[in-house]
DNA sequence: ATTTTCTCCTGCATGC
DNA sequence: TGCATGCAGGAGAAAA
């Protein structure tokens, strides 16, 4: 479900909670299905009586750091946090509650159960099984940068989009901003990422850069399950241009937006517009 | 080795 | 109305 801007949003959501709400967890609670991993040994046990100290970001990763353990969340497709008092109603997916105290409870819900949590070592996180494969942050100027890009696409015989999607490329970028950065780039998601120029690589940068910061700026994305962390919608689905939009005119030249699965996602361009 | 397809899960839209 | 089918923003495993 979140890519970058959704993930950065609901840090953004999560600091703000913590800050009014307080930081200590006073009571740990969770579901009994599993998530997509089995819960870690003692989870709740060893949240409840913490403070969190920080909630930092890494590709689509929350880190909350800790005066205990430091874990980690990942969002799935459907993952989300949200922040209520106490009595309210309980809903249906709910995996965990943490209770902040002032009768307020912070919620992890997830429909598919697609995403997890895992206890981390904040040294090496870098090397640790979740993140040793993860490319550079797209946000990263020095690391994501059209000379690494230029050299890590050559001979690359995968698809445009699949290339930008791959999370030891560049991380964050998932299926709707990869449509929508190759609009704004220009460039043909179909064509193979072995054959990028040098001056693509530049243009594609400065798109996906513009486009995450611009969807970081609108908080994020709603298409169908995505919610900040305050509970409200992203704003970003105004700006689409491409995705979603198929059999609909391109709103730069008119012409009709193309839809192929490619790498088994749905694939949306303008054939006028991104024709390199 | 690289690239695509399958898989995990639930809910919703669509079509018969 | 009911039922089958397909699809959904992730990403690792399995298969090609």
């Amino acid at each position: 479900m979140p890519e970058l801007p959704e993930v950065e949003t609901v840090r953004n959501g999560l600091k703000e909670i913590f800050n009014s709400s307080g930081s200590l967890v006073e009571t740990a609670s969770r579901s009994q299905k599993a998530l997509r991993f089995p819960w870690p040994r003692n989870f709740c046990k060893e949240l409840s009586g913490q403070s969190i100290l920080n909630v930092r970001r890494r590709a689509k990763y929350l880190i909350f750091e800790t005066t205990g353990k430091d874990f980690i969340s990942h969002l799935g497709m459907t993952g989300n946090w949200r922040l209520e008092s106490q009595e309210s109603p309980k809903k249906a997916h709910d995996h965990l509650r943490l209770g902040l105290g002032n009768g307020k409870v912070l919620i992890y819900n997830d429909v598919r159960r697609f995403g997890f949590f895992d206890f981390v070592d904040s040294e090496g996180l870098e090397e640790s099984r979740w993140f040793s494969h993860l490319g550079p942050e797209p946000l990263d100027e020095q690391k994501f940068s059209p000379d690494y890009l230029f050299c890590n696409s050559r001979k690359k015989q995968t698809t445009l989009k699949s290339f930008i999607m791959d999370q030891r490329i560049v991380v964050g970028v998932g299926n709707i901003y990869a449509s929508e950065a190759l609009f704004r780039a220009g460039l043909r998601p179909t064509q193979k990422a072995g054959r990028l120029t040098r001056q693509a690589c530049v243009n594609l940068i400065v798109a996906i850069r513009e486009i995450l910061t611009e969807a970081i700026a609108q908080g994020g994305t709603t298409i169908k399950d995505f919610k900040t962390a305050g509970g409200g919608e992203g704003y970003f689905q105004q700006k689409l241009m491409v995705y979603g939009r198929d059999g609909e005119s391109c709103h730069v030249c008119g012409y009709g937006i193309r839809k192929k699965t490619l790498a088994g996602r749905s694939t949306f361009w303008c054939s006028q517009c991104q024709n390199g």
